[in-house]
DNA sequence: GACAATCAGGACTCAAACAGTCCGGAAAGG
DNA sequence: CCTTTCCGGACTGTTTGAGTCCTGATTGTC
C-alpha cells in the first residue's frame, strides 16, 4: 500500500502554511496554536510535527514570548523526500536495506537480498524531484478558501 | 518511512523462484510446500502470497492432486507495481486521494487536497519502470546458492 | 467410487508501529 | 519576576499488518 504516515501529510500542510504566511509576513514567526488554527491540526500535533521539522532544520524556531516558528528555505527549495526523511525517518522500503545490519530471517535463502535498493533509489529520485512549491502550485485556486488567519499576534494577512 | 509490506517481499522471492523453475521446466506447477521449502518462507505465508497473486492473476493456479501454481507471464512482464497492488493493494500515499470518498477529518481546511497525487503517481511510475527480472538479474550471481529444490513429486531441476 | 492431495476463502490471534496527548524544564521578552 | 513559547521526553490507545489455522471445494489417482 506503499501508505505513508499521516504526520508526513500534516509536515505538508503546516509548511505550505508558514510558506503563505511568510510571503506576507517575512519576518514574523508562527506559533504552534496560531499555526493549528490556520491549519485545522490539533495544537499537539502541530507542535510534534514542527519539532521534527526543526530538527532537520526545515524550519527555525524561536523561543520565548512572542516566538514561534519560520521557514528556513522557500516552498521551492523544500522537496517531498526531505518531508518525509525529517518526519518520518529516512526512506527504506524493506528492513532488507543497505543500512540494516540484520538482514531478513530467511537471508539463507534470500534471492532479493539488497535488490530492493533499486526500487528504494527510483522512489527516492522521485519524491526529491517534487517541491512543496508544485504541491502548493495545485492548490492555489483553492487557497481563497483557506485566508491566512487573523487575531493572531502577528496580523499578516488582510 | 515509506515502509512497504513484508509479504510484498516474500511475494517477489516466490514469483522469482517460480520463473526460476518456470524456464527448466515450463509444463510443471509449483506446490505451496515445494515454494516454502525452495524460499525459505513459511507455507502458511506462502499459501496467502500465493492466493493474493493467483486474484491479481499473476499467477495461475491448478486444483486437486498435481495441482500447484504458475507463473502467467515471464517474469520480464511483472512489474514491481504489480505486485505491490496484487498483494498490498492500489498504491495510495495517504487516504487524501482521488478514490477515498470520504477526504480526512480536516478536509475544511486541507490545502494539499488531492496533491499527493503528483507525488503518487511519480512513484507509481517508478514502480511500473522495474521489472521482477530487473530484480531478479542482481541476484543471479547468488542463484547456485539456491538451487531448484529436487524431492518434490516434480523433479524439475538437477 | 473412494481417497488423497491441493487450492480457496475466510476468521482469528499476536505483536509492532503509529497517532495523538501530556508533562516538566528551559529560554526569551515584558 | 512572570508570562509566553519552544524543547525533550514519556506515555497510552488505536490501528495495522504478520502469521496461523480451519473448513470447504476441486481434481487426479487407486
Amino acid at each position: 500500500m506503499l501508505r505513508l504516515s499521516k504526520l508526513t501529510d500534516y509536515a505538508v500542510v503546516v509548511l505550505i502554511r508558514l510558506g503563505e504566511v511568510d510571503r506576507v509576513a517575512p519576518a514574523c514567526v508562527q506559533t504552534s496554536p496560531g499555526l493549528s488554527a490556520g491549519t485545522g491540526v490539533p495544537e499537539p500535533t502541530v507542535a510534534k510535527v514542527l519539532k521534527a521539522l526543526a530538527s532537520a532544520s526545515l524550519v527555525s524556531s524561536q523561543r520565548g514570548a512572542r516566538g514561534g516558528y519560520r521557514l528556513m528555505r522557500p516552498l521551492t527549495e523544500i522537496t517531498v523526500a526531505d518531508v518525509i526523511i525529517a518526519v518520518d525517518g529516512p526512506i527504506a522500503l524493506t528492513a532488507c536495506v543497505e543500512g540494516s545490519t540484520t538482514c531478513c530471517d530467511v537471508s539463507s535463502v534470500c534471492a532479493v537480498k539488497g535488490r530492493w535498493d533499486l526500487v528504494n533509489d527510483a522512489i527516492q529520485e522521485s519524491l526529491m524531484a517534487i517541491t512543496l512549491a508544485d504541491m502548493r502550485m495545485a492548490s492555489v485556486p483553492l487557497a481563497f478558501r483557506v485566508p491566512a488567519e487573523p487575531a493572531l499576534h502577528a496580523s499578516a494577512a488582510e
